[in-house]
DNA sequence: CGGACAAGCTGA
DNA sequence: CAGCTTGTCCGG
């Protein structure tokens, strides 16, 4: 015999950021902590969370209505840190972690069954943390280590990918070794804690009571990062599940970032021969009539088409932000800011840097003609260029068109293309320069990125099969030299120094502010404890540490129309 | 968020 | 001053 009880509970309302609480009814006495639930809420009947045991009031209304499974009990203390952390309502957290349909019987989950006998991949000692891997290494050997180490364990080992693509062909693997893997898609199996999840980042939030463990693969990929607010990241929710319950978790990256480089890493044995093959082609010498592709690109596609690759091309014409890079027409020198060297842009009849220093005239600072060039089209433009050059079919793939029929021997796309194409001889990217000159910190790691998942189509340099060329009018640039030579001692180094000059992670948190009343909020919290900027993205705000961070930012006087982005 | 209710605005 | 718009409050 229990008496009568009161829960508390989130509605579905999410701008009503606080718990109500609510009367148990009889039959609903085994009602439980996350489950869904139906509740009359200011004249209305809205759908809501339960999320904690409450005290007895007198003038309690009675929840109306069970609806189904909602997170785990165990997981809501994880989902109240997270809408802290990203200062984002419960609600949004506890929608990340409940079924898109209602859920009102769960399977039973199977045991952890031992890997099969007959595998023969290598099961390398990886140490827990962030190792710096290869883009060609397949991370499989370090997946199946995590699940055998963490096999006795209770709780399902969570494993995140930063596609759907990838997270698939990883799924189908495991499952033909023997293990008992839940999609993301199936929410029923997550809740009911089976073995292992695979999935994107939303697995990162998988409705597991516990975990075992936890591997995040690519971990730089701006993919792991949900876009909208809250931009709650899966490697940070990964790192706090983990703590939480004391189990590993791996992490793996071809170029970490210098929040990853605190606490200790460590390389992958023979790092640089698990690069692709680069070839750097410095357009300032070139041929001005060349076209879309120099001289020696285009020899490598000829090479490249001599091959028996289906598709034989990929080129990767990535449109970074919407600015066009000017260039001289006549000695081809890029237009860039004296003082920051970002890219300039037209702007009426003068040029600027995206960062607002002084506009100038507009002539080349190398041989003073006043004759430009904007480089960069579209994807289609493109495409009939290099069908001129070429001299054969070329087909399109970019996010918005997928294209899923066959594709013709040269391929032209956005990044898109990596999710679409598995294997060719050569992958150019015609205009490296937009990676290396992208008016944004992150720049030089994207363009490192770009390198290393084109590399992932054409090999590794160590067996021969393929190889990278960049096109770019930057042929001394610290990166491509690091690339080229597959050692990138001196560049995470550098990357180190800029964090820690403009207080980025892991020396500083910053957050960004969008909305109407953004940047006067923001204005007035730019004191001794954060600093705040005004930039082209939003208004930022900087800080020592997160906490000081969420403390300014947190307060009553923010208005709701300001949304806080937390990086 | 969205209903309730109050205070402000307008018109013949 | 009825009838409508706009603003502010508040939910269990």
């Amino acid at each position: 015999m229990t008496g009568p009880r009161a829960v508390r509970v989130v509605t579905e309302v999410a701008a009503v950021d606080r718990p109500f609480d609510y009367l148990v009814p009889e039959h609903l006495a085994s009602l439980h902590l996350g489950d869904r639930v139906r509740v009359d809420f200011n004249h209305r009947s809205v759908r809501a969370w339960v999320v904690d045991e409450a005290r007895l009031a007198p003038d309690l209304k009675p929840i109306g209505k069970w609806l189904g499974f909602g997170p785990p009990a165990e997981m809501l203390d994880l989902l109240e840190w997270a809408s802290a952390r990203w200062l984002a309502p419960l609600a949004r957290l506890l929608v990340s972690a409940s079924p898109k349909r209602l859920v009102t019987a769960l399977p039973t989950a199977p045991a952890k069954r031992p890997l099969s006998t007959s595998i023969t991949d290598r099961l390398e000692a990886f140490e827990p943390g962030v190792t710096q891997l290869a883009p060609t290494t397949d991370p499989l050997g370090l997946v199946l280590h995590a699940y055998e180490t963490t096999r006795s364990a209770p709780g399902s080992l969570l494993v995140v990918a930063p596609t759907d693509a990838w997270a698939r062909r990883l799924r189908g693997r495991l499952e033909q070794r023997g293990c008992e893997v839940a999609g993301t898609d199936q929410w029923e199996r997550m809740r009911a804690q089976w073995p292992i999840v695979v999935g994107a980042r939303g697995a990162a939030m998988a409705p597991v009571a516990h975990v075992a463990g936890a591997v995040i693969l690519d971990v730089d990929d701006e993919a792991l990062r949900s876009e909208s607010v809250p931009t709650w990241h899966a490697y940070d929710v990964l790192v706090e599940r983990c703590r939480r319950e004391g189990r590993p978790l791996w992490a793996t990256s071809m170029f970490p970032s210098p929040r990853f480089m605190v606490g200790g890493w460590h390389r992958e044995a023979g790092l640089a021969g698990g690069w692709p093959r680069l070839t750097v082609v410095d357009r300032r010498g070139g041929d001005p009539h060349d076209g879309l592709l120099a001289r020696e690109t285009l020899d490598a596609v000829h090479r490249a088409l001599a091959l028996n690759d289906p598709v034989a091309v990929v080129v990767v014409h990535q449109r970074l932000g919407r600015g066009r890079l000017l260039a001289c027409a006549q000695c081809h020198e890029l237009y860039r800011c004296a003082v920051c060297s970002l890219a300039e842009q037209e702007a009426d009849d003068l040029v600027a840097c995206a960062s607002g220093h002084e506009p100038r005239e507009r002539f080349c600072r190398s041989c003073g003609s006043t004759r430009v060039k904007r480089l960069r089209q579209g994807v289609s433009t493109v495409q009939r260029d290099l069908e001129a050059q070429i001299g054969q079919p070329v087909s399109i793939v970019t996010a918005a068109d997928p294209l899923d029929g066959a594709l013709a021997r040269v391929v032209v796309g956005t990044e898109a293309v990596f999710q679409r194409v598995r294997r060719t001889s050569l992958v150019v990217i015609d205009d490296f320069d937009q990676y290396l000159l992208a008016p944004r910190e992150s720049a030089r790691r994207q363009a490192v990125g770009v390198v290393g998942r084109a590399g992932r189509l054409v090999g590794a340099r160590r067996d021969g099969r393929g190889s990278v060329v960049v096109q770019t009018r930057r042929g001394q640039d610290a990166v491509l030299r690091s690339l080229e030579e597959g050692s990138f001692e001196q560049l995470l180094e550098d990357e180190l120094e800029t964090a820690r000059v403009l207080g980025l992670a892991p020396f500083g948190a910053a957050a960004t502010l969008r909305g109407e009343d953004a940047a006067a909020f923001a204005v007035a919290l730019d004191g001794e404890r954060v600093r705040v900027s005004v930039g082209a993205q939003g208004v930022v705000v900087h800080a020592r540490d997160i906490e000081t961070l969420l403390d300014a930012v947190n307060v009553p006087s923010r208005p709701a129309s300001v949304r806080v982005a937390v990086e």
